[in-house]
DNA sequence: TAATATACTGTAAAAATATACAGTATAAAT
DNA sequence: ATTTATACTGTATATTTTTACAGTATATTA
């Protein structure tokens, strides 16, 4: 397949993020306000460019007559795929390709809450709890956390995973195991970032 | 859901079609035409119904700017839709319809083997294993079990969710909680039915 | 028997859209 | 230094498309 320029690359992927997102494919000037092109033969140039090089089918005297042969991120539209982060003693949770260990085909919907990442969870203090070592807990990126939520927390270095609770300057992160201890904090002295909150948890036998 | 006409049905069918073959939605005068109306107002009338019953979407202005919102054969493609079934103390855990308490959209494929429905889990027996109520545990339907797998077994009119272990003509159906006790079976006296294994678990916080 | 819902035909105009043509600008290749 | 490829702007027009309006016909319901 022949190769794209950049800014092909660029109306192949507005083509197909307007197709998810309506149902149907855009106009020219539809690509053009999306791109920032103020002429639709911008967008008309590139199309062609698309078709010739086989990447998209245009039914010619048709309104939106744009069809998607071959997807440049087929493995992201397949963006059923969950990325695995480990749940590492040291350093943020973060999404970036270093740190995903694999990725998992599932919907982001199967649980009440939409969630964004699975941690692996290592160690045994959420044991109580029914979290075992190697459990993939389905995370949702947020802020807004309660008293009891089990939350992802980062403690200079550390990440943990631990039920929250905040009284004033005091937050407490609770462990599921009796041999380990809740860890204290005083917000006037120390910082805490909450990553995010559990809203589903797989295991996988 | 409100019910379709007749006509109503094949109209909606014929923007599936369109659909699927083109990848973009038709025209009122396309839909016509496939349809035999001399009107594109006929067409227009039908999608005007549809949009009321809440079927498809109509984006006002745009050319085919229809989208689909619920497809009358939706359950029937969409397979990413897993049932999940009550484990019920008395009766088989078939897949039969009212056995279905509701599905959940996720990937067969996001554990390591296929699996084919979710079993909600009843009891506490199971609980050392981190294995809660209402957990629902992803069962591959197969009879080729092992020692030490989860399975679930039907015994007369009961339904088991335990670690499975045989030795000749002895099978035990082990818990994980001290307060129940092994199940044991001569299967000489009496039957056991292997409905399948699990091969992983999710939980909604 | 009248009212109502379904299911159209036929026409027309306004709006959306594709698409041709004439340019400009820039960087890389020859 | 000239050509070539990429990447546009700006305008204009023919065509496509939506969509409103005015009717007709038929079966079902009240």
């Amino acid at each position: 397949m022949k190769e794209l320029t950049k800014q092909q690359t660029k109306v192949l992927a507005c083509v197909e993020v307007y197709l998810n997102q309506t149902g149907f494919p855009p106009t020219r000037a539809e690509i053009c306000k999306e791109l920032g092109f103020k002429s639709p033969n911008a967008a008309e140039m590139h199309l062609r460019a698309l078709e010739k090089k086989g990447y998209i089918n245009i039914k010619s005297g048709s309104s939106r007559g744009i069809s998607i042969i071959k997807s440049q991120q087929e493995y992201e539209q397949s963006g059923l795929q969950i990325p695995v982060i480990g749940l590492v003693a040291a350093g943020s949770p973060t999404l970036a390709e270093e740190n995903i260990e694999k990725r998992i085909p599932c919907d982001p919907e199967m649980f009440a809450d939409q969630f964004d990442y699975f941690l692996k969870v290592k160690g045994l203090s959420m044991i109580d709890a029914g979290i075992h070592e190697d459990d993939l807990v389905a995370i949702k990126k947020t802020t807004d956390v309660k008293n009891g939520d089990l939350v992802v927390v980062r403690l200079e270095d550390e990440v943990t995973l631990k039920y929250f609770k905040k009284k004033d300057h005091l937050l407490e992160l609770i462990p599921a195991n009796e041999e380990f201890s809740t860890i204290e904090i005083d917000l006037r002295e120390q910082e805490a970032f909450i990553e995010g909150k559990s809203v589903g948890l797989i295991r996988t036998h």
